[in-house]
DNA sequence: CTGAAAGCGCTAACAA
DNA sequence: TTGTTAGCGCTTTCAG
């Protein structure tokens, strides 16, 4: 049987099992709307060279059979793509909430396509951006939140253009030719924290910290905190230092609480993060502790949760949006032929209520 | 020449050139290690029936060139995985965080890969679903935080089994019989709430909400606050309806702020969420209402978050782990061939400071 | 144990 | 404007 024929019966046949078992493929669309595949595939990617009524015939059976392309075989098919993909290190971090959505849009924007990958914290995310590139046929990746001592070797796998979203390589060996970052100077940031405290008079600040050599962010802010106290003639007491080996508010909180026992002469914490500085304020609370009467507190981030705190939490606030956009500026330039850059973006002091008494 | 014998030569020349330009595909590794594509796919997919010795150099070529193979090419070739699909809507909705992390631990060990994907709160799950359904060859899906009304007709273009975490189709026409569904009884749960309140005395009880019809979580645990002031002979007053129309911690201040300025009569609030309850906290604490001493605050859902809150947030608690095991339990046994079932889980109460003064 | 070859579903020349 | 066809990179029979 010639399949012009039968095309009719073979519509009411599969009519009646519309659905009934697997996913329709370009070629059943093909049959059914009496065209060939390339037609199909011209309409769904609105190439202009289409009749209007081959165009109504495809979308007519498109629509009704609920037809969705495999994005795998297409991705696969083409050659190139105008993908950019993201890759997010720690699922629901509300840090990076504000400045993916602004990546998003600075994306679509300069007409390429999104693609965001999140990945849990232990997942390695120079392994998730290679396997994107290759999935995907990316033009370039943007990474969120990852690890400040990549290698030279680690990247090898990487060949397209990336920016580093919120931190940069302290800590490793990469090239500045390499690669583009836009980051808070995280250091400095940590310094300022402190100088806010000690121009309230505080003297004896203690440091809620994650790790204080772990090559993350807490060790570059750990620095700006020793910085900070040299200049400023104290003196490094290793008993106010506050060290949970995570991010976690539940750390942060068990953490401070068991330091707190051991009844530290203290006046004040810089807590690197808003969320461990959240944790340490329930651990406060508990512990007798007013803030910022007894206590004052200081963080970095400026996350919005913070802002919900009671008292509202002192914070030097990172400017999120600004980042994402920077960051998608940067790599569309590159992609565009210019070279690589490292932008280091100020941050905002956020008053609130835990500094001042 | 024969493909053999310049093997080396070959092999020298893309090591000079290692990683400069395009991605290396299986061939490519192949010809390195002197075997054909075949074993090299086999020795990747950890197949049996390989010798030690094809297997040791085709993994020395792999190391040696970082290799990465192409999901989209894989997952293409394939028949058939063993891929279970979670579409997870709400970026970082700290809500989902945990039942996520049960999810994935609970499919690894039923023997399935997990792949997840997050989307925008006014993005289409249905069509994610969809989509991973194809490109990805699921053998089922979890829906994460979908909405309540879908239809047959939406539902159409999904042929896997699929279970609703969360949620349920309380304004659908779905048929029981075609899913599946993990949540709690919502309308009950703000039942609770009221009664929690009513049991301390309170008389007017603000409700602050999404929407009251909205067709989401909202309305249905709006529907279970009305039935308790019912049962308990309270009269419905519209003038104590907090409506924002969004889940949003900041819309859920500025719209308790304005509310409040009405100086209404009330002594009591519900949240419909722990989140909303934070935004509604601070404007409390803004306008000189101190909970709970003015003014008793009870919300459902039991994040993280919101026992870091001062006071800490008086919550009707969702079972979280539980939950996003039972989904995978559930729909484990609909792959291997059990039939739909729905489950409804209790809540617990975390007592916490917003409750009693 | 290994290789050749036929797809997987789609895109993109190339002809017609 | 269309259809034919050769890939994209991988998996998987099926012979050998």
């Amino acid at each position: 049987m010639s399949a012009g024929n039968v095309t009719s019966n073979v519509s009411k046949n599969i009519d009646l099992h519309n659905n009934s078992g697997k996913n329709m493929t370009i070629k059943d669309i093909a049959r059914l709307a009496g065209v060939s595949v390339s037609t199909v595939s011209r309409v769904l990617n609105n190439h202009p060279d289409v009749s209007e009524k081959a165009k109504e015939s495809v979308l007519a059976v498109v629509e009704k059979y609920n037809y969705i392309p495999n994005t795998s075989a297409r991705e696969l098919g083409k050659a190139s793509s105008d993908n950019i993909g993201v890759v997010v290190r720690g699922m629901s971090n509300p840090f990076y909430t504000q400045i993916i959505t602004a990546i998003g849009s600075k994306i679509e924007k300069a007409g390429f396509t999104m693609v965001m990958q999140q990945i849990g914290t232990s997942d390695n995310e120079i392994m998730t951006a290679a396997m994107m590139e290759r999935d995907k046929r990316l033009q370039g990746l943007i990474l969120l939140g990852g690890k400040l001592d990549y290698t030279k070797e680690q990247m090898h796998c990487i060949n397209v253009p990336y920016v580093c979203c919120t931190f940069s390589n302290e800590y490793g060996n990469l090239d500045k030719a390499d690669y583009s970052s836009v980051c808070i100077d995280d250091n400095q940031a940590a310094y300022d924290a402190v100088e806010a405290l000690y121009k309230q008079g505080h003297r004896k600040i203690a440091v809620l910290l994650s790790g204080a050599d772990d090559g993350s962010v807490s060790q570059v802010r750990y620095a700006g905190y020793e910085r900070a106290l040299k200049d400023f003639g104290l003196t490094l007491d290793k008993n106010l230092i506050i060290e949970i080996n995570s991010y976690n508010i539940a750390d942060a909180y068990e953490g401070t609480k068991q330091w707190l026992k051991k009844d530290r002469d203290f006046t004040a914490i810089f807590a690197i993060s808003d969320n461990m500085a959240m944790g340490a304020m329930k651990a406060l609370k508990e512990a007798g502790k007013k803030v910022p009467e007894d206590v004052a507190l200081i963080a970095i981030d400026g996350i919005e949760a913070s802002e919900y705190m009671n008292p509202v939490l002192s914070t030097l606030c990172q400017p999120m949006e600004k980042m994402g956009c920077e960051a998608v500026k940067l790599l569309v330039d590159i992609i565009g032929g210019k070279s690589h850059k490292h932008i280091t973006l100020p941050t905002t002091l956020r008053e609130g209520e835990t500094l001042k008494s």
